[in-house]
DNA sequence: TGAGGTTGGTCAGTCAGGTTGACCGTCGCT
DNA sequence: AGCGACGGTCAACCTGACTGACCAACCTCA
């Protein structure tokens, strides 16, 4: 009995992350199409998450973003490269600097705003907001129950 | 009027991407306590879809856990070099191998199985059957959407 | 029976999205 | 003035893949 692996679903984990990645594609094809071909998905996490006018600091994005600000600053490199922020100092603290969105960058911000919410805007429709909700609600216990115990 | 990046939640993709993380630790952690400290998430592709007594192909493994074959010869090398798997030729073809598990194997085949299913069983009791069944739902929905138009 | 397309496996190179550890300089408190 | 905490950076590494090229064996059918 059981010998075989007839699984007709995936194990969770996995589905967890073939639905991260189809997102990601999505994204990514609405930032092409919008005339960003050269955004990738983590680059959402700064859009996402920096100040738009004043600009915020590596740690605190990392922080925002939750990831470590060595990470973050991989994203921040590749961004800057591109020309979609810059690092200006920070005039209270000598020490940091801030992560400021250039003009180009403004306009990929606001661009991916508006497609991460079209995006999630589409999944809650094709979803239903019943799944929807429990769908977030379950992801939300997944992550904070062996996660980062804070 | 929403300038400030003020999210509550991250988008959805991340908090995917999050659990998913979150699972795949619980795996290797459940692993190592069971005495397979050698193991990666990924290597679960392979004991979760292969044929217990008889093997499987290298491309159907992949077909299974729906990557690509060279994806899943990189997995199978890895098992292969620690000992985990075998590559037979297959008497029915001798272009194809077939990947066996040794008796080591084996035994790591059936504690990631128990391990992957006590993950789940937990999620499902942390979650309720209401959510979990929605998150499946969910999942598979995302997926199939625009991940793999079959 | 042999030409051509399909399939199984492999090699090489690349990518995304991070991680840990070490280090340096500045901050701020005592 | 001393010292730990914090902000940023560099280097190395890891996981989990992907695409493309290639070869040999297989299958079909004219």
């Amino acid at each position: 009995m059981s010998e075989d692996a007839c699984v007709s679903e995936p194990d969770l984990s996995r589905q967890l992350l073939e639905s991260h990645r189809t997102l990601a594609s999505e994204l990514v094809a609405g930032l092409a199409e919008r005339g960003y071909d050269d955004l990738r998905p983590g680059h959402a996490a700064v859009f996402l998450h920096v100040d738009r006018r004043s600009g915020t600091r590596l740690t605190e994005l990392a922080r925002r973003a939750r990831m470590t600000k060595q990470g973050m600053m991989l994203v921040v490199d590749d961004l800057e490269s591109r020309g979609y922020v810059r690092r200006a100092p920070d005039p209270d603290d000598s020490r940091a600097k801030v992560v400021k969105l250039t003009a180009h960058g403004r306009r990929a911000a606001g661009e991916t705003r508006r497609t991460v919410q079209a995006i999630e805007t589409r999944t809650r429709r094709a979803l239903g907001d019943r799944r929807y909700e429990a769908l977030r609600e379950a992801l939300d216990a997944i992550v904070s129950s062996t996660g980062h115990p804070t």
